[in-house]
RNA sequence: GCGGGUGUGGUGGAAUUGGCAGACACGUUGGAUUUAGGUUCCAAUGGGCGACCGUGCAGGUUCGAGUCCUGUCACCCGCACCA
């Protein structure tokens, strides 16, 4: 029979979703296992083979999971919020509701056309009013507690088109649509207290089995220093608090920096002998991103003010004050004490500007550069402070601080509020009322979910507010509280709000009381195993443990972590190790490589492509290897006839040793070393002959991979049930050794020849018949001649050191 | 500039974590079967005539280094100059 992949894939996914063969029901007797990856946002471009890596390789896991017995939750959904969509429904005048049902519609059949093992009844789409009532509903204990404010932000601001753009959308300074410059206005914004959670985010990192990267990046961008806060007079009157990590260092501050935006600039303004270039300077820092800023470190720039100093608190020296876009608003005060001999951004400032530099730790040559690495130097220049370690003097002065009431210790932060706001329309709205009575008025649980109103243009006002705005209707409303006329809140949710929360929905999908029953939470959570890709590790994978947290916090899940282990993939780059994008026009489409090849050899091929964690490149002729892998198992299975149920003496060994690799590749991630040894398996069957129950064991050791194929050989064979749910293969660990092992022989650590021995043998045997190989004897004939020492690694190699 | 990664044949990648570098594939070459082949099978395939040389580069530790240490270069991802 020939091999027919598009009738056997199209039968086999019939009969499992007609079978319900994936179903997972809640609070079942098995172990339960949730496999979590994250759920795409359906773009009009469709699914990409960048998808299809993590799917393939957690499909992989959830079918081996499922088959060693325990109850599979494996889900997949849509995050179909967002700002593609809403751009292309400007462009084209569709409704993007409509645009969203199209690409989910896309997605879900390219997504069953790979036959993944997917519940498809716990299916989830954030734009569903069922699913962000629910998103509403948080929002709305969040405001409770008081975690959502607002709060004047800088945003990106189009000249031009007169709104807010994402950063995304900003381009070399410029709006990606129209090419006007862009720049950074101040703009109220609702706003979540994420960094009221920072220390407990930090902390309960150690209690998760994350890989340690990820771990690493969160813990750097969290950003936890120790340091003090500093109060400076000035000579205008007014103070300015400053934090440093380094208040050991403050007899060496020799000037001040502060933002541009800092608000005492703009108080001072009339004062300043020079305002017109202090304006001038503001100006020109607002028309600069963060990220601009820091490209351009290596020449700092600034502006001293002229007609104000700061006073150094513990030797009341008059200090210069400056500007500089180095310092930034949204960090620690806004403003710095500068140490320029300690400090490598103070020093090339201080260079620049003149400044004095002040050497107060010895050990370096403050002349040279700025001596940072001095943990272990002696204080000097000091005062009170001289000949102390560093760790004493930070001690000391900050007890001095505290104690004259000009400063404290504080722990301080990177990590920053989440600016929750849009002035979008494809998001959920935020259920928010303003009352010219009562003020901000949350809407009552019962009104969720807040619906979003029908448009006629979905393009932002040009006064910067939502286009939600414009509809009167809408906006037009009544107060929750005291029933009078109020205005509805017309900024929406980030793309981020429906993801934060998603994993708990596919507990419990389809309850319209509770946002995840307790039952249904209490069995399914945490998540075992979440797989994604390492650019949401500071955001969406950052966003949702704080939002769990909070959600532990009210009572509605019973853990602290929403994730028990996250392990993330690599890229998938075009032939050549070339980024795929669509102006190179190298995007490799999966429903095209399966047209041609079958889903069985594109997942094969996603997996076998290289080590999961790392990017590798596509090659169109390597997918035809596994194609032939496919043909090969077919080939195989044409051969046998017998019905066998044990294994041929012969084939024992390599048997045993397989279903352990492979067993042990698939949860650590190595699928494609497993498939690897599975070729190596197919081959050595082929040729050495093949009897049922090796067939069998192939074909479940296969499956993961390769589905399709394997039920169809499956049913051929008359095996009862399907190949995809029956029992894992198990291994003796006696019928993995072979009795006869091939050692390296090294003379002075150079490979000199190999041995055949017994395996296990005691070291001297080893030694012996070492020696005894003729090439190895005239190596060390050659070398001198004795032996003075010599190393045995088991079953592995000899090293014969000669003199 | 900061944070996190990655560098191995013609190509994708293996290497039990300090123990035979190049498993398994792709490609190439030769052969067999075939009317034909995106069929199947067999053989060869890091470089060098060789002693030997080979895991981005330069050192180091070790009986032994792709793996550990120091320095350095290149590339990729993220970013909010984090005081």
């Amino acid at each position: 029979m020939k091999y027919d992949f598009t009738a056997i894939e199209a039968k086999w996914q019939k009969r499992w979703e007609e079978n319900k063969l994936f179903r997972s029901e809640t609070g079942d007797d098995k172990e339960k296992f949730y496999a979590l990856i994250e759920f795409p946002y359906p773009s009009g471009v469709g699914l990409h083979v960048g998808h299809a890596r993590p799917y393939t390789t957690m499909d992989s896991i959830a079918r081996k999971h499922r088959m060693q017995g325990q109850n599979v939750l494996f889900p997949m959904g849509y995050d179909a919020f967002g700002l593609p969509t809403e751009n292309y429904a400007i462009k084209n005048h569709i409704h993007p509701a409509v645009v969203t049902e199209n690409n989910i519609k896309t997605f879900r059949s390219q997504l069953q056309a790979l036959g993944y093992s997917f519940d498809w009844d716990r299916e989830i789409d954030t734009t569903d009013p069922k699913y962000f009532k629910w998103t509403q509903w948080i929002f709305l204990q969040m405001y409770k507690k008081g975690l959502a404010y607002k709060s004047k932000m800088p945003v990106n601001w189009c000249t031009s088109c007169k709104c807010v753009l994402a950063n995304e959308e900003v381009v070399d300074n410029a709006c990606e649509r129209c090419g006007s410059p862009v720049i950074r206005k101040e703009q109220s914004q609702w706003m979540l207290a994420i960094t009221k959670y920072a220390q407990r985010l930090l902390d309960d990192l150690d209690e998760v089995d994350f890989i340690e990267r990820v771990k690493l990046q969160q813990k750097n961008w969290i950003g936890r220093s120790t340091g003090a806060q500093v109060r400076f007079a000035s000579t205008l009157g007014d103070d300015i608090m400053i934090f440093t990590t380094r208040p050991d260092t403050l007899f060496g501050a020799t000037y001040m920096v502060l933002s541009p935006e800092h608000a005492l600039v703009s108080k001072w303004m009339e004062q300043l002998e020079n305002a017109g270039e202090v304006q001038a300077y503001q100006a020109e820092a607002a028309a600069k991103s963060d990220f601009e800023r820091t490209e351009l470190a290596k020449d700092k720039t600034g502006v001293m003010l002229k007609g104000v100093k700061g006073i150094n608190p513990v030797n009341g020296k008059e200090i210069p004050i400056f500007i500089s876009d180095y310092v930034l608003s949204t960090y620690g005060t806004g403003a710095i004490m500068a140490v320029p001999g300690h400090d490598d951004r103070d020093w090339d400032f201080a260079r620049k500007f003149g400044c004095d530099i002040i050497e107060v730790v010895q050990g370096g040559n403050v002349e040279e550069a700025a001596f940072t690495d001095c943990d272990t130097g002696v204080m000097v220049n000091s005062g009170f402070l001289n000949g102390m370690s560093v760790e004493e003097a930070k001690k000391a002065i900050i007890e001095f601080l505290t104690e004259k009431g000009i400063g404290e210790a504080k722990v301080n932060f990177k990590l920053r509020d989440w600016v929750f706001s849009r002035q979008r329309y494809w998001g959920e709205p935020i259920p928010i009322v303003h009352c010219p009575k009562c003020g901000t008025v949350p809407l009552k649980e019962e009104d969720l979910p807040l619906l979003l109103p029908e448009v006629e243009s979905y393009e932002p006002t040009d006064d910067g507010s939502s286009p939600l705005a414009k509809i009167t209707d809408w906006v037009n409303t009544t107060c929750p509280c005291c029933g009078g006329a109020a205005k509805r809140e017309t900024d929406t949710m980030p793309q981020w709000a429906g993801s934060s929360w998603y994993f708990l929905r596919y507990m419990d999908p389809d309850n319209d009381q509770e946002l995840v029953s307790k039952d249904a939470v209490n069995y399914w959570g945490p998540v075992d195993w979440y797989n994604g890709g390492m650019e949401h590790t500071t955001l969406h994978l950052l966003y949702s443990r704080f939002w769990h947290k909070f959600l532990y916090d009210i009572g509605v899940v019973p853990t602290k972590e929403p994730y028990a282990k996250r392990t993330s993939h690599g890229m998938i780059l075009g032939e050549g190790g070339i980024k795929m994008s669509k102006s190179r026009g190298n995007v490799i489409n999966p429903t095209d490589v399966i047209a041609e090849y079958g889903a069985d050899t594109m997942r094969t091929y996603i997996i076998f492509i290289g080590d999961f964690e790392k990017a590798a490149s596509w090659s169109k002729d390597a997918v035809k290897g596994c194609k032939r892998f496919m043909d090969k198992v077919w080939n195989l299975a044409e051969t046998v006839k017998d019905h066998e149920t044990t294994y041929s003496p012969k084939n024992e060994t390599i048997i045993h040793k397989t279903i352990k690799k492979v067993s042990q590749d698939i949860d650590s991630l190595k699928g494609n070393t497993a498939l690897a040894a599975l070729m190596s398996l197919c081959t050595h069957l082929s040729s050495n002959g093949c009897n049922q129950a090796e067939l069998k064991t192939l074909l479940q050791l296969l499956s993961p991979f390769a589905p399709h194929i394997c039920d169809e050989l499956w049913e051929q064979q008359g095996f009862e049930g399907f190949c995809s749910v029956s029992s894992w293969p198990v291994y003796d660990e006696a019928k993995c050794k072979d009795a006869e092992v091939e050692m390296a022989v090294q003379v002075n650590g150079k490979l000199r020849g190999t041995v055949k021995v017994a395996a296990d043998l005691d070291n001297e045997s080893v030694i012996e018949a070492a020696k005894a190989d003729e090439k190895v004897a005239r190596f060390i004939e050659k070398t001198g001649g004795t032996i003075i020492k010599t190393i045995v690694v088991k079953n592995k190699l000899v090293n014969l050191i000669v003199k």
